[in-house]
DNA sequence: TCAATCACG
DNA sequence: ACGTACGTGATTGAG
């Protein structure tokens, strides 16, 4: 029989630490219980036991020498992110069917020891899994310990490693120890005798009990003789102290660890709780499947699932609407990309029956006919469809992946299985093969159950006015796409693959060897150790090599200015030019698809190709935009929002300063500058000036004195004087930055002025450095947001017009703060007006809002 | 799969 | 004493 011993405590430890914080919604910290299990399976597939014991120390320990409580009751408690995850850990554990071993007066590490010494006693095998190199000691020919190094790796130790790393056998660590001491666990040892000293002393004498018994005579240097001689009762209640008790009255019946039978239900919907969801597929659960089988037999539905034809389905269809008010559809989708995306099948939710269809008929009929209220999954994917056909969606009244997003815009991915989980739904009974739509049927209950979640949290207009209504937007936008010019992006992308060849040739022969540029890794050995240029800055895995450091040292050396030039040139061909070239579709055209459901803030995401990043800033980049352009006869219009965010800030802290600058539509970075500097507003210099819009910035983004003065090169002083000077004269910010600080910490979330949210769980951590960006969040994220709600309402807005007004012009493209409409060129003037009027006038603040709109052959030419 | 880098607002 | 501004996505090299 082999026994496995779990260190509960320590192996929680290592988790905890090890992993980066992960918590679900309402600030539940899970990762230590993540990496527990993790690290469990891993070992429990390593040492394949035939029992499991899992040791943890009781909260309220009485200890069982004087000296334990003197020395070890003042270790730390653990930080409340992981004492927060030990309960529901032991709970799902238990659930999972391991056995808990705790002793009253005891700790973990004395459970181990008990359990050790049983084995070898009973001729069993023994297995330690641990963290802490204090179990080292009970190693024996029975009994091997695993030390957990990290996430994936055990080192194990048996009497021969021991003996061939410490040079003693493992008892005699325990005297190592006694004189050596350690900090950690408040040993004291004897004081001026390290690790080196201690072991050369138990190799020549064994134990520390020999060693004061021939004080007198052994064979050490005086001075060694006095330190062991001050500090003997040290060294003999170190000795006492470092030995872990075998005699923990627990129960050593080997067999009393048996792994009983997971409660699996129990356990999945534990870890769906927790949104580790990864983790039941692991453990080999299934979330669906297991929590059904708890569901008693008489309050399941049980659910039909017909694969019906087109009169038979509308037959069902009509009758249920008879009685019902909404209509809960999924589609299934085929295809990679947004062109080629087609509807397959489609599972009509009704009573107590799923009828699924594959006609595209009947799909087109319920999407068009506004008697039928829809709720939907992904409303993006059905617009685009319904586009693509030349008709219009009517009556989507709910989306389930936009309703779950503002409910929880921090999740990872939103899809049915996991919300049912998460929300709880009661799941239905379904033949065995027809599982797969179990989870379809939940959408009615779940769609109840965000539905009411949405009302109470105030967000039914931001889903159905603003949300919705742009995914029908983003899907058009989508089925547009923007016209690119090959044959140009392919003749500037060799113009630019000579020049980093030449550049390549150069930077071999002024390093002296031929090298891979583009790792980091080779660049600072080249720069650091062959050059010998000074390094600055480091990360993880050495030094830094990016553009900060190399800027700073292009004096020192004429390479650095190469490289810098070589990685511009480098990124801009292969990230702009190759992979443009590779998604332009036969149209001429790049679709792009705009995520929903991505960023935290409330801003889209555009993939594949990414096209919010397209350079700008650079002269050379910004020519790439020559090559974006308007197809036959159509010009493209551009217009931006100027100082929104600023705009934004003024309103929702109501800064009479700032807001007063705006209403007189004043240069804000100026006005900034001669409130900061304290002057009148001719005597500002166009350097304090930047200096102000830095500041502006950091203010937006959470400012810190530190990271203000890198950005803008002066010293920390002066940058924290500018963060004073800036709060006194805009005090409204200053008090709203506060309020919203502690209002955040108050209710766990912030919340733009559409009533988006963000949750905060990071301000309930201890680490301080996670609270400070939790703070920063705070600040940050009620005004990206609230642009992002604004620029969102301007586009349904903008898409309205240029419908009714019958126009043919298209919004193709949001860069944050920048819409991007296709116009034929009579439509321009038009449209151009259209656009800045709707930008400005789609909500009011306290504060005008201004954009600017432009209109030119190509990007670059439209762009102000 | 992750870390480093760099493009954008 | 700590480590350092908010939000994204794509490419590359290396484990």
């Amino acid at each position: 029989m082999k026994l496995l011993v779990v260190d509960g405590n320590s192996i929680l430890n290592r988790a905890f630490y090890g992993i980066r914080p992960l918590s679900t919604k309402d600030g539940m910290f899970t990762n230590a219980i993540y990496g527990f299990l993790t690290m469990l399976e891993k070992i429990k597939a390593d040492t394949n036991p035939d029992r499991i014991a899992i040791a943890f120390d009781l909260k309220d320990k009485t200890f069982r020498h004087e000296a334990y409580a003197l020395y070890k009751a003042n270790r730390k408690g653990m930080p409340q992110e992981l004492h927060m995850q030990l309960q529901p850990l032991k709970d799902l554990l238990s659930a999972l069917g391991y056995k808990l071993v705790t002793c009253k007066g005891y700790e973990a590490d004395d459970i181990l020891g008990t359990l050790a010494k049983a084995c070898e006693n009973t001729q069993n095998e023994c297995v330690i899994a641990t963290g802490d190199r204090d179990s080292l000691q009970l190693v024996s020919d029975k009994v091997s310990v695993r030390l957990a190094k990290n996430l994936n790796g055990t080192m194990i130790y048996t009497e021969d490693t021991v003996i061939s790393e410490y040079g003693v056998t493992p008892k005699e660590l325990i005297e190592i120890k006694a004189i050596q001491g350690d900090s950690s666990d408040n040993i004291p040892g004897v004081a001026g005798i390290g690790p080196k000293g201690a072991t050369e002393l138990i190799q020549k004498f064994k134990t520390v009990e020999y060693i004061y018994e021939n004080i007198d005579t052994i064979d050490v240097k005086d001075g060694v003789r006095k330190k062991l001689i001050d500090s003997k009762e040290n060294a003999l209640i170190s000795r006492m102290l470092g030995e872990i008790c075998v005699t923990a009255p627990i129960d050593t019946d080997i067999d009393a660890y048996k792994i009983a039978d997971c409660d699996r239900a129990a356990a999945s919907k534990m870890m769906a709780k927790l949104e580790l969801f990864s983790l039941i597929s692991k453990l080999g659960l299934d979330v669906v499947e297991d929590v059904q089988d708890d569901v008693k037999a008489e309050e399941t539905k049980v659910v039909e699932i017909a694969e019906l034809d087109l009169e038979n389905s509308k037959k069902e269809i009509n009758e249920y609407i008879k009685t019902s008010k909404t209509l809960c559809l999924y589609t299934y989708f085929e295809g990679e990309d947004v062109l080629s995306r087609m509807p397959i099948k489609t599972a009509y939710v009704l009573d107590k029956k799923v009828v699924l269809c594959s006609d595209e008929d009947l799909l087109c009929d319920v999407l068009k006919n506004s008697e039928i209220e829809k709720v939907v999954f992904s409303s993006k994917e059905l617009f685009s469809y319904a586009d693509k056909c030349g008709f219009e969606v009517e009556n989507l009244t709910f989306d389930i992946s936009l309703a779950a997003y503002l409910l929880n815009p921090n999740a990872s991915s939103y899809d049915l299985e996991k919300l049912c989980a998460q929300y709880e739904i009661a799941p239905c009974k379904v033949n065995e093969e027809q599982k797969d739509y179990a989870v379809v049927y939940g959408m009615k209950s779940l769609f109840e159950k965000l539905d009411e979640k949405i009302e109470e949290f105030n967000q039914k207009s931001l889903l159905c006015d603003i949300e919705i209504e742009l995914a029908n937007v983003l899907a058009k936008m989508e089925n547009i796409g923007f016209m690119v010019d090959v044959k140009g992006i392919k003749s500037y992308g060799e113009d630019i693959a000579q020049r980093v060849e030449n550049l390549e040739q150069d930077i071999y022969n002024q390093i002296g060897y031929e090298f891979n540029i583009n790792s980091p890794k080779q660049l600072a050995v080249a720069l650091f150790e062959d050059l010998g240029l000074p390094a600055k800055k480091k990360t993880k895995s050495g030094y830094s090599t990016n553009a900060d450091v190399l800027e700073s040292l292009v004096n020192y050396h004429p390479v650095i200015s190469m490289i810098l030039q070589y990685r511009t040139l480098a990124k801009l061909k292969s990230t702009y030019c190759d992979s443009l070239v590779k998604v332009v579709r036969e149209d001429g055209r790049i679709h792009s698809s705009f995520n929903q459901t991505e960023t935290r803030t409330g801003r889209i995401s555009s993939t594949e190709p990414n096209l919010q990043n397209i350079p700008v800033r650079t002269e050379l980049g910004r020519e790439l935009r020559r090559f974006f352009v308007a197809k036959d006869d159509c010009v493209l219009i551009d217009a931006d929002y100027s100082q929104i965010e600023l705009r934004v800030l003024a309103h929702i802290s109501n800064d009479k300063n700032m807001c007063k600058a705006f209403a007189d539509n004043e240069d804000i970075h100026a006005t900034t500058a001669s409130q900061v500097f304290n002057m009148p507003l001719e005597m500002v210099t166009p350097i304090m000036r930047s200096r102000a819009k830095a500041v502006n910035f950091g203010i937006v983004y959470g400012i810190g004195a530190f990271s203000l003065a890198k950005d803008i090169g002066v010293t920390n002083k002066e940058a924290s004087n500018y963060i004073k000077s800036y709060l006194e004269h805009y005090s409204g910010i200053d008090a709203y930055m506060k309020n919203t600080i502690e209002r955040a910490k108050a209710d766990g979330y912030v919340d733009t002025v559409f009533g988006r949210r963000r949750y905060l769980p990071e301000l309930t951590a201890s680490n301080h450095i996670t609270r400070a960006f939790g703070e920063r969040v705070a600040r940050n994220a009620p005004i990206q947001g609230t642009a992002a709600d604004i620029i969102k309402i301007a586009m349904v807005r903008v898409d309205k017009r240029l419908k009714q007004e019958g126009l043919s012009a298209r919004l193709i493209l949001q860069v944050h703060d920048e819409l991007i409409v296709e116009a034929p060129m009579y439509e321009s003037m038009r449209v151009a007006m259209l656009l800045q009027e709707e930008m400005e006038s789609c909500v009011k603040l306290s504060v005008p809002l201004v954009a600017e709109a432009s209109v030119g052959k190509t990007w670059y030419d439209a762009k102000g």
